[in-house]
DNA sequence: ACGACTTTGTGAAATTCTGCACGAGCGCAT
DNA sequence: ATGCGCTCGTGCAGAATTTCACAAAGTCGT
């Protein structure tokens, strides 16, 4: 039924990928049967050819004069993603931002269950966070291991990252989503993927910095003369 | 004492440009005075040639022959990033994540105090977090407006997240950081970037997945030859 | 003072990504 | 059956980014 395409996609698209899939998966859940790339490309916030190109990596068809098939699209993105079955993932720290990603119920929901977390603070061990039992550093192997889990995320401190990182590698983990602000080094073949809140502040503060600069002077409180009125 | 540079600096530097910010700070913490291109590369993960031509949108000289002034260096980028001062920044959210957001600690540590944080359930509203009061959503355009808060997160579920977005526009805020997996529709001349974890870790499995249809298995428990010994 | 050595800064080539433009295919009305 | 209108798929050109390669400019030892 599904010809596997044989070219690499390019990470560009890779990474847009996931957007299209949740606006086609809400759009099915709303019974939308068929979508534009005109349509899917407004709703993602980007061009439509851009879309189309994307999609035509897929090997995924659409039909012209009509649109895409949402259904099957979102099966193809998925395929391809290889969200057809779950992901476990393991978190290593139980700190404030472990305890929310465990908690936050997001993951679960879409197809990454947290089926261990754990720390090395004795205080924190037993403890349940979002239904997982938190256990000891010690036991992560035993956990990756039995639970056949292929990603970690880092939710430790800067310091013990890379320590959680060496860790995760040696107990079979081949992919790390690191939210620790340090460039890991890990094995050839190892995929890491980091998230640095301060990082993305700080772009933000080069732009507004710019806009001053530019300007000549900050938006006044209150100005912003395009903001749709709801 | 520092030229401004005249040119714009793209983005794909502007993004790397904290990560050097960050290596840099802690070599001259721990007494480093110069550092070459080639060892701030190494440490970013970086080729070293694009170490030197971003930091040369800077306008920042370099020594040939002896590297770059680590300190000095620092100071250019926290200049340029406009990290001169600090940001205030408003968290609209109080739930799993906006609490970690909050209670964590690094966001004030880098220059953007959290000076706010609002959100919609009354059970919420007076707690305490991370020695800011939680205040009602209705109240939000007088904390931007009093603290003067340019940068506004975003941390509610994915329905409330556009409503959000809109009243922190309407407060005053220029730029959003946007925790929720929905693409925000705002004014031209608002900034806004998104973290998307379940982007992050779709894009892992994709690479697991493509990694299963190169070599035909997975890799092995414990298979991982190239992992360093510690 | 000078030569050997190191490292920067930057043209230019290579690569990746984007966006336009348009031919081709499909459904529908007539 | 034919024509019309809509939308896909993609060649191509341009923009953005990365990487190479090397002259220029400095340090250091003698």
């Amino acid at each position: 039924m599904v010809e596997r395409p044989r070219r690499r996609i390019p990470d560009a698209t890779v990474e847009r990928l996931p957007e299209y899939l949740r606006i086609l998966s809400a759009a099915a859940d709303e019974g939308v049967d068929h979508i534009s790339s005109d349509r899917l490309a407004e709703l993602a916030g980007v061009n439509a050819a851009k879309v189309r190109k994307d999609l035509s990596y897929l090997g995924s068809y659409g039909t012209r004069g009509v649109g895409y098939e949402t259904a099957y699209l979102v099966y193809q993105i998925r395929h391809e993603l290889g969200l057809d079955h779950d992901w476990p993932v393991v978190i290593v720290g139980a700190g404030n931002l472990g305890q929310a990603l465990a908690g936050h119920g997001g993951f679960g929901e879409r197809g990454f269950p947290v089926v261990g977390i754990v720390d090395v603070d004795p205080a924190k061990v037993g403890s349940v966070i979002g239904g997982v039992r938190v256990r000891h550093l010690d036991d992560l192997a035993q956990v990756v291991g039995s639970k056949q889990v292929s990603i970690g995320v880092i939710a430790t401190p800067p310091t013990a990252a890379q320590e959680a990182a060496e860790l995760l590698v040696r107990a079979g983990v081949t992919s790390i989503l690191n939210f620790a602000p340090v460039v890991l080094a890990v094995p050839t073949g190892v995929f890491v993927r980091r998230v640095d809140l301060a990082l993305e502040l700080q772009v933000l503060s080069y732009n507004e910095q710019r806009r001053v600069m530019t300007t000549r002077r900050p938006l006044a409180v209150g100005e912003h003369s395009l903001l749709p009125r709801s």
